[in-house]
DNA sequence: AAATGTGAATTATTTCACAGCC
DNA sequence: GGCTGTGAAATAATTCACATTT
């Protein structure tokens, strides 16, 4: 609410998760303080960069010093809207969706899977993780009951578009699709796929072809 | 093999295993001609982009008519490598391993899960979607006997480091890391980290800060 | 001395626009 | 008429270099 932001550019933003999860290792290891140079180790990234993104909102830095790492971690995750409750709906609870709702980091911060759903009708009433499976008919309900802002979709690509139709119907307007399948929604939804046969397929290119690692997450200091 | 391939910028090659699926899809339907338009919006992007990214390789379009499905899709895999066999080995069954074995895509093209590898005592010896599960002490004998290429990394974080280790002792020069923490390989390995949580919390920022979708993976036509 | 924040330069990527072909 | 391939223009992102602060 405070109107501190400039204007983040989105490979920054894409970069701000990775960088909270640094700072937060470093917290865990009681470590107050760090430069941009380590950070940048930290993240497989550069001082440069780091500086760069990081001067986007406010000072945390000082000169000479480094970055308040509790301070900064603070700022990143109130930047990204995780320091509130962002509830979430795990939608398909087949082999990939159980594994998502056990995963460990989806539960950090403000963000949380409250509901499952599933049009099994063998999986529903069943408790998985804390949460009960219900019928995917019950989610509109569910989004209002629970505030829920956000859906992680991870059902058969078939149904992909299908079920995306139902999830944008229910008022959610913030979609992780996990389906192997391209889905299309209304404009003003949020839609990021995560398209795990495309990372190993763009993987085997480099691994061939010499070297040069793309530009998605990963890569080594320069 | 054969002495085509220009050279290929880091985020079209991102796109061409999605250029591939589409592809696919509409093989399959029997359509044998698409346009860089209908390709364009298939995959959440431009008709402009698709040309430049396809312009890179040969030239498999005709103009007034547009390109051959079929031709298109076999040189996008041949450029990824995919169209011969590359043995990729699955270390970590947890949850998320066990779902990644029997995701739907991994086993297409020539990227096949061959070998599966866990601490377990409790998982070893067990088969799993085909596959044994090993120690992971007989990862090198079992990379250098099955010619795996690839390792998929789905173990916890607090351990990839160590694992990862391991895995370029083995010889596998490409790593597909799916554990909640960064690691660091030597130059030469190809590394990707595929971030669950970052994504779903660069989404949340997305999410609250209106529109814009960043430039991950989805997004929508302009 | 060490490290940030930032304008400027560089490099990369996308978009445009149009000549040439079917 | 519709569509590709591509050089040129526009936009975006990264890297550099350095003035400034602790």
């Amino acid at each position: 609410m405070v109107a501190d932001e400039k204007k983040i550019s989105g490979p920054t933003i894409m970069r701000l998760p990775i960088y909270g999860q640094a700072l937060t290792n470093l917290q865990e290891k009681g470590i107050e303080t760090v430069s941009s140079r380590l950070l940048g180790e930290m993240v497989g990234s550069t001082a440069a960069q780091v500086r760069k993104d990081l001067s986007c909102f406010g000072e945390f830095g000082k000169p000479g010093t480094g970055y308040r790492a509790g301070l900064l971690k603070d700022a990143i995750f109130r930047i990204l809207g995780t320091d509130h409750a962002l509830n979430t709906a795990l939608v398909g609870v087949g082999r990939l969706g159980s594994a998502l709702l056990a995963y460990p980091g989806f539960g950090n911060h403000g963000l949380k899977i409250v509901a499952a759903f599933d049009n099994d009708i063998i999986k529903i009433g069943k408790k998985w993780e804390d949460v009960i499976i219900e019928d995917i008919s019950q989610l509109g309900a569910a989004v209002e009951r629970k505030r829920i802002k956000i859906a992680i979709l991870a059902v058969p690509g078939e149904i992909a578009q299908e079920v995306a139709g139902k999830v944008v119907s229910s008022g959610i307007r913030a979609i992780l699709n996990f389906a192997p399948a391209r889905i299309s929604v209304p404009e003003g939804v949020q839609l990021r796929n995560v398209d795990l046969s495309s990372e190993l397929e763009s993987l085997a290119y480099f691994l061939t072809h010499g070297t040069g690692s793309g530009k998605g997450p990963g890569s080594r200091e320069p």
